[in-house]
DNA sequence: TGTACATCAGTGAACGCGCGTTCACTGATGTAC
DNA sequence: TGTACATCAGTGAACGCGCGTTCACTGATGTAC
């Protein structure tokens, strides 16, 4: 076999990177659907016919975008989450939620690539189910370990709220045994909706759909972070994340990033 | 000028028609950029200029699709708000989240055109945002008309929460003028979590992110609805609006409306 | 260390396709008097 | 009620464009002995 270190290996590995690249600039202009194979060999001084050689097809290759663009959310958010305090439950769940939602301002075409409208005609293979579970795995794991340590909270149940039915309890167990050990089915759901509502809110920011309601989201999805996770259970954050020390950033910038 | 009830008049809105029509089966196949005003040309049996007479561009086909997708979604959550007892606000806001999940359901590509990726280089036009507003206003009345009736729960705020930090309190504010007069900066800003937290699961489930974590979204979805009405401060349901009657309906059909 | 052979990278031409939009036009439908 | 004119619907040809993918090929890089 060669070996990885190889030049050959080396070289095909920077031009499979500047590839990528290129398609990532066009996406940034025209969106997914308007990336072109042929545009992307003509920037990189290429022959049309050499892309083969790198990625078998077009969807192969935005196979390889959407693997890197959930492994970059996924690396922001474990991140994010490792800069907290342990034991500062609140604080890592809202550093994680900010983490997303930066990220999703400075990559918002690979944001709209992952969690926008899927791609038709496309459809999404087995390699990237890994990468998109990053950031479910590291949410789930704050509200896991709060309840492991007994941090979170029992809220009582709404006034007049039915029993959990049958069917929930279901889905809801299922997912206390995958990744919520410590946990109890009411707190499941909850952290499903408050999962949810992240992204939802993410996405209505990026996709337009604040638009003349509300004019500065930042500290609208600030308080937002601190409201679900006390829905969940989770406790206030003890210390500040930098993200949130309020009169540091205003209502931020887009596209600062690139990747 | 031409009467609209004019035979020519006629006959052109009913070509308009099936022009949107023709679009809108496209859509179902390959997704809105994959609607080619060639292909209804051809689907229709006129001549691929003729289109021009009916709609000056791409562009302009486009919008008028979001603007009926938009005010079909504004109908049917209208409706079910329409058919839940007045004072029931509980029930009245699980029926507008069914509707809008089941909309959502029987119309993918039409949900996914307004709430998906927006389409590269196309910029929603002025006409789009009064259709687009319907779904919001249906929720934001439900709750302000509890809050009016002295129906809505002042749930204290959680422990250790911070007091409303300025920017969020101005950002809601100008909320509770716009839309809520009734309430207060708080409900107003609960109830944008839970809108956000209403499209960003029905997003979820149909851009297949609950896959592999939710099997039968319906009883989650459902009691995510309760939670989150709770969580605003509406009453639970008095009354189980048809949608919710558990055993009536499994997972749930897709694709049983077209338009 | 040198030679023979296999693997791989990259080329250039070609296939077959579809697209949005414009333009000068014919013929039918409506309007004014 | 009939005529003259204006408006509109629809045609067919053309412009200019770009796309993904295949294929037979040359030449360079690596591998085995």
């Amino acid at each position: 076999m060669p070996p990885s270190t190889g030049l050959r290996a080396r070289v095909r590995a920077e031009l499979t990177a500047e590839i990528k690249d290129e398609a990532r600039r066009q996406m940034a202009v025209e969106g997914a659907s308007g990336i072109s194979l042929r545009a992307i060999t003509r920037a990189l001084g290429m022959a049309s016919s050499g892309i083969y050689r790198y990625f078998p097809s077009r969807d192969d290759l935005l196979t390889a975008l959407i693997v890197d663009a959930y492994d970059s959310l996924g690396a922001a958010a474990e991140e994010a989450d490792a800069g907290s305090g342990q034991d500062d439950f609140g604080a890592r769940w809202s550093a994680v939620g900010h983490a997303v939602r930066d990220w999703a301002r400075s990559h918002p075409h690979e944001y709209a690539l992952v969690y926008g409208s899927p791609v038709p005609g496309y459809r999404a293979p087995q390699d990237t189910i890994g990468p998109a579970s990053r950031v479910t795995s590291v949410l789930a794991g704050i509200v896991n370990d709060a309840s492991r340590v007994g941090a979170l909270s029992e809220s009582p149940p709404a006034p007049g709220l039915a029993p959990l039915p049958v069917q929930a309890a279901v889905e809801a167990r299922r997912l206390v045994d995958a990744a919520f050990p410590a946990t109890t089915e009411e707190v499941v759901l909850r952290s499903v909706a408050a999962w949810t509502q992240l992204f939802g809110m993410v996405s209505f920011e990026l996709f337009g759909h604040l638009e003349g309601v509300i004019t500065d989201p930042a500290p609208v999805f600030d308080r937002t972070l601190l409201e679900m996770g006390a829905f969940v259970g989770l406790p206030a954050p003890r210390t500040l994340p930098p993200e949130m020390r309020r009169d540091a950033r205003g209502s931020g910038r887009i596209g600062h990033g690139g990747n």
